[in-house]
Formats: C-alpha cells, structure tokens, sequence
DNA sequence: ATCCAGGATATCT
DNA sequence: AGATATCATGGA
C-alpha cells in the first residue's frame, strides 16, 4: 500500500463531480473513497479540505494523478474565459469544480461505442461484465478488481460472449468492437497520431473509421481521452440544455424538436455542436460538460449507486 | 409493466 | 445529399 497526498492549494477541483458526471464509467464511491484505476494501477483517491489523498498498490508517480485529473488546467482561467453571458455563468457556480478527465483512449472508445442509445446504470453494468470477463484480474486489499481488457483480447473473443455481457445491439455490435479492436491492435487506429492532428482532422478520421464510431462517439474520444477540448459533444442532454439557454440563438423548429423529445438527426447534431463550438471556442468541451452535468443534476438524475457492484 | 437512455447505420427518396 | 427505419438491452 502506497499513500500520497496532493496539495490542491489554489488548483479547484470537485473528485464527486469530475467522477460521478457520468464522463468516466468505471469509478466507484465507496466508504467515501473513489476506488478505480490508472494506467492499470488500482487507485483509491479522497478529497479532504485541501488535499488530495491516494493510495495505490504500487508506487504512482504523482503527475500520473495530476495528468488523469487534468489538474494541470487552470480550471479558474478556462472558465473565465468561457463565461459569455450570465447564464452559463450560473451554470458554472451550481456546477463547480469539474474537470474533464484525461481517459485512456482505447478505454474511451469501446465505452461510447457501446454507449450508443443506453443509459449510464446501463454502460456501466455492461462495461463491468466486459473487463470481469475479459480484463486481467487484479487482487488488492481483499478486493478483486479487472483491468479494461487489451485489444488482443477483444479481438479474438467469441461474439456471443460479448453479446452475454448486455450489447445494446447484440452480435451486429459485437462484430463492430472486435473489428475495432483489430484496427487498435493492428496500429491502424494510431491514437498518438489522432493526438498531433487538429481536432476537424481527427475527427474526420475517426468517423472514417465506421464500425459504431460516429459523430458522438468521436467527439466524446476526443475530448475525453485525445486532448481535443474544443469537441463538444451533444446527446439528449445537452441539446436540452442548449436547446434552454440559448433558445432565442438556435432555428426555432430545432427547439421545438428537442423540447418534444423528438430524436436528433446528424443535422441536429451538427447544429448543436457547431454552435456549441462556436459560441464558446478553444474550450468548448469544458462548458459542455458543465452543461450536461447542470441540466442532469436540476432533473434529478441520481449519480452515485450506492449498492451496485463494481466489478467482481 | 412501461419508459428512456452520452446513436450509428442501412435504406429509402 | 438528406430524411427515416431499424437495431433490440438494462435499469429505474
């Protein structure tokens, strides 16, 4: 056991929200620690006062954890900096502290591949029963955790083991993440070379990709795990939020047809995210996650399970 | 039981 | 190109 305390000092940060947001799947809450894993490493982390507390099996470099939680970003600036008008302002004061976490990209795929259409609950139960299954078996304090499984090992799993651990789309997705694990494996999908490019091109490259990649999923990937903070992806969620604050600034039917639930056409998505990117810039991503999590939360969406297992 | 969820794609006009 | 039909699970 190896514990290490960061000094957050003037760094803002809230562990619950960044966590709990519903950005990263695989983090749990328990006896007021976050248990979940870095780099493959399990990790326990706590917020206390100014300080951040982490125990770890083995020894973690402490830029390890400031790189994950982005506390390299001066959160403080970046908001400022996004704060056009007063009501994302307001967003910004009932949501506070969150930051966007620095995910590992192959991890980040496969997550919002099979995102497409679930719920949260949903993703993270299905993602559990993919690395109980497939992913290394780590021991740690009495606890059994799993890594997220390599790409090896998605791609040479039998289908209909897949399709037991909850695919949304049954065997048709099953196909689609062994052909993307195959790309992964293969270099073909090369995240490093994703990273240098600008964030159109990347984009554009990862749609190309096809096999359950699409506008959302790439958005997600790339701001969430690929350094692309001006992404701005939009689900139901956000396109009620923008839909909402930004009303009078959007075509008039496209308020409509989120107001009345109606689902988003790629145009929609465009619109939106455009807009979104427009409107707020270079940090675009930040103020969307801001607003997914400001507009779930006022629904009352209950973020924290308090009796699910994690991954056993 | 019913309803909804961090959508993508094949198949039309 | 742009609209729409289809895919078909788990959790609340």
């Amino acid at each position: 056991m190896v514990k290490m305390q960061l000094d957050l000092a003037s760094r803002t940060l809230s562990l619950d929200g960044t966590l709990s947001c519903g950005q990263i799947f695989r983090w749990t809450k328990q006896d007021g620690w976050w248990l979940g894993m870095v780099d493959g490493v399990p990790i326990k982390m706590r917020q206390t006062g100014e300080h951040l507390e982490v125990e770890s099996s083995s020894p973690v470099a402490e830029s390890r954890i400031t790189r994950f939680l982005r506390l390299d970003d001066d959160l403080d600036s970046i908001l400022e900096e996004l704060s056009r008008d007063d009501l994302i302002r307001r967003v910004f004061a009932d949501v506070r502290g969150l930051r966007i976490v620095r995910q590992d990209p192959w991890e980040c795929l496969i997550s919002y591949i099979l995102s497409r259409n679930c719920s949260i609950p949903a993703i993270e139960g299905t993602l559990n029963r993919i690395c109980r299954r497939f992913g290394e078996r780590v021991e740690w304090g009495g606890r059994i955790l799993h890594r997220f499984p390599e790409p090896d090992s998605i791609f040479s799993a039998e289908p209909m083991g897949l399709v037991g651990c909850g695919l949304r789309y049954g065997r048709r997705q099953a196909l689609e993440l062994k052909e993307i694990a195959r790309l992964v494996s293969d270099g073909v999908m090369d995240f490093n070379a994703l990273r240098r490019m600008p964030y159109e091109d990347a984009r554009s490259m990862l749609i190309s990709f096809d096999h359950g990649i699409g506008r959302k999923v790439s958005d997600c990937v790339l701001l969430f795990s690929l350094e692309k903070l001006e992404a701005f992806p939009v689900d139901v969620w956000v396109s009620r939020a923008v839909a909402e604050l930004y009303q009078g600034r959007l075509n008039p039917e496209l308020v409509r047809r989120v107001r009345g639930g109606s689902r988003l056409t790629a145009k929609d998505y465009d619109s939106i995210s455009d807009f979104g990117r427009r409107l707020f810039g270079r940090y675009a991503g930040y103020a969307q996650e801001y607003l997914y999590h400001w507009v779930r939360l006022r629904a009352g969406v209950h973020l924290l399970q308090t009796s699910r297992q994690a991954s056993e």
